[in-house]
DNA sequence: GTTATATTCGTGTACGTACACGCAAATGTA
DNA sequence: TACATTTGCGTGTACGTACACGAATATAAC
């Protein structure tokens, strides 16, 4: 590996100038610059990134804001433990990643922790616009601090945002149309549970529905889409209530879409009734829900790679504010597949 | 941060001294070393790596041996592009990668091509053990040499591999045979195609067999499945002949399986009869496999993360050669479901 | 021709760690 | 007591790059 010193010493001058050249600084005569520059193409150097970053001695920090979790099966665990290994790597090169959390149903917090983050020094934010409007107001005060911004999970579209990595929802929710409609016949029905506390915020799970929905229009077949909304998910008897009730109201439903994280709840009630037979779609991978693939309760889990939103959202930050590399501005995470059988391979 | 400086002035010492503790040398007097080593636990004090790996300056090399590909359509380029990838990040650890190629069907080719990769300064080698007895041989001369190695897409037991990075091929299979068990009736048949080519070398193709198969065993259902082999992939016409003729003979197949990246074969063939409503599973994500998702005649491809495959191979051996981290001896690959609605988020 | 101002370049130090060298004090040997 | 050996530790230099400072040369102004 060639260094600065070597082409200072083929081109007879000092690593000063070498290193003028390199940085495009001023100060270097024409002639010695080309001169340096054809040298410096020749050998194909490369500057030395671990020298680069001790001697430069810069310290980044990246701000991190995402809903709160209780637990590790809760699922901003799953992106937090991708953020984490970021962290660990991007250490070496004096970059901190600092982590504040909300609490994902009240937009308050949202606001009061964004503000909370602004008053460390940031060089760079991470986040997940669970609120549309309170997310407006925090992009404005970022862009007047000139302070660079990376959407993780929910898309946010029609602002200056670095990039986005998440999943493209529609699809996500197509793809769980299509297993659905190999699971049940075609006079059967569908029955689509959402939750009460979804619909405050975040449109990626409304866009999962129309997904759905929409590839059944598409099909044209004769499937019936029915739909229910959960108000309490902590009161696990209601919703075997409300459940069975729709399945007496329509004897036709064999299978459940629930697009959401939720879906351990209607598994909950399928093995309670002892329906485990009839199909269950759901999302995301927390212990739970993994569980009950495990079973067979759930048949399919759509899982987002949640770990690898964190991870490259927090790299994507990374090398644009210490490298200058500028992402693509969508990078949509894979729409995994989790059943029985390849569960145990994440 | 600290800093072995700032902890030699808080113990009134030297950096050569703290240095010494650090490194756990000899010429520290007992009292002094316990006395640095409560400091550095106080402070949670980390070497600086960047700084660590500039003054060590050391120079590894990793060795890759693996089949050559003709284009990027073929298999071999994405983990390929796997280890480049690892090769970047490494590469300000001072480790270079060296590729060695050798012809997957000539067990001659993976012998020499190893030997010649010997005559290069090895620390450590990422290989895909194809040919079974030439595997043999070649880990003799590693283990004598004392050259730690990692196998990489195919699985080889009983030997002191550092790791393996690839696919639980007995669960893929079992995977696909869930889906074709969900795409065809159970009345219905399935036609295993297995390729004269695959049968040369790996156990993988075989233990995908065996996984599809002991699934339909255990869910007792009449599904029967025919086998045929092609002979020559090269001859599409002879291929179509041979297909149709099964199908003549049983009039009830309605899915074919084939556990290779030749699945485009059965494709080209589907559409060329106007079959594509039949039912078709296959292996691995090159183009050609890729465009007959979109279009549909492939219902289900099996990916197996081949670009992570050789990007974590790298890494793994990275990580043991320059930081002793000592991996856990298989790393199994998620094993991907793709069907046209996911198939463009990878 | 002298002074002033640009232009071009070399030198020195810093970043944090690794390690060879060598000096002093402590211990051993006669 | 004199010398040899060991133990414990400090110093200096190296790794490759960044950048401030200042020196030397060139150009401009008068």
């Amino acid at each position: 590996m060639i260094t600065i010193k070597d082409i200072a010493k083929e081109a007879n001058v000092s690593i000063g100038t070498v290193d003028r050249v390199i940085h495009n600084r001023s100060g270097v005569s024409k002639k010695t610059k080309e001169h340096i520059n054809r040298i410096i193409k020749a050998h194909n150097f490369q500057v030395n990134k671990t020298a680069r970053t001790l001697a430069l001695n810069k310290k980044y920090n990246i701000a991190v804001l995402i809903p709160d979790y209780a637990s590790e099966s809760d699922f901003w665990f799953q992106p937090k433990k991708g953020i984490d290994k970021a962290a660990e790597e991007i250490e070496i090169y004096r970059t901190t990643i600092s982590c504040f959390y909300f609490n994902q149903f009240d937009a308050d917090s949202f606001k009061n922790t964004f503000n909370t983050l602004l008053t460390d020094s940031v060089d760079a934010v991470l986040l997940a616009p669970v609120f549309f409007k309170e997310t407006q107001q925090c992009i404005v005060k970022l862009e007047q601090m000139h302070i660079p911004y990376v959407f993780i999970n929910i898309e946010f579209r029609g602002v200056n945002n670095i990039s986005y990595i998440g999943q493209h929802s529609i699809d996500s929710g197509a793809l769980a149309a299509k297993l659905m409609s190999l699971l049940i016949s075609k006079n059967e029905d569908v029955l689509l549970i959402k939750v009460r506390k979804d619909s405050i915020h975040h449109s990626a799970i409304e866009e999962r529905v129309s997904g759905f929905k929409s590839y059944f229009k598409k099909e044209q077949n004769s499937i019936k889409i029915d739909e229910t909304i959960l108000t309490d998910i902590k009161d696990q008897n209601s919703i075997n209530r409300i459940i069975s009730k729709c399945l007496v109201t329509n004897t036709q439903i064999k299978g459940f879409f629930v697009p959401s994280s939720y879906v351990s709840l209607i598994a909950t009630y399928l093995e309670t009734a002892g329906l485990q037979h009839l199909k269950l779609i759901g999302y995301d991978l927390n212990q739970e829900n993994i569980d009950f693939v495990k079973n067979e309760t759930i048949d399919f889990l759509i899982d987002q790679n949640a770990f690898s939103q964190g991870y490259e959202g927090a790299k994507i930050l990374f090398n644009f504010i210490a490298n200058n590399i500028v992402p693509e501005k969508t990078h949509y995470s894979p729409i995994k597949l989790l059943t029985k059988e390849n569960i145990e391979y994440l």
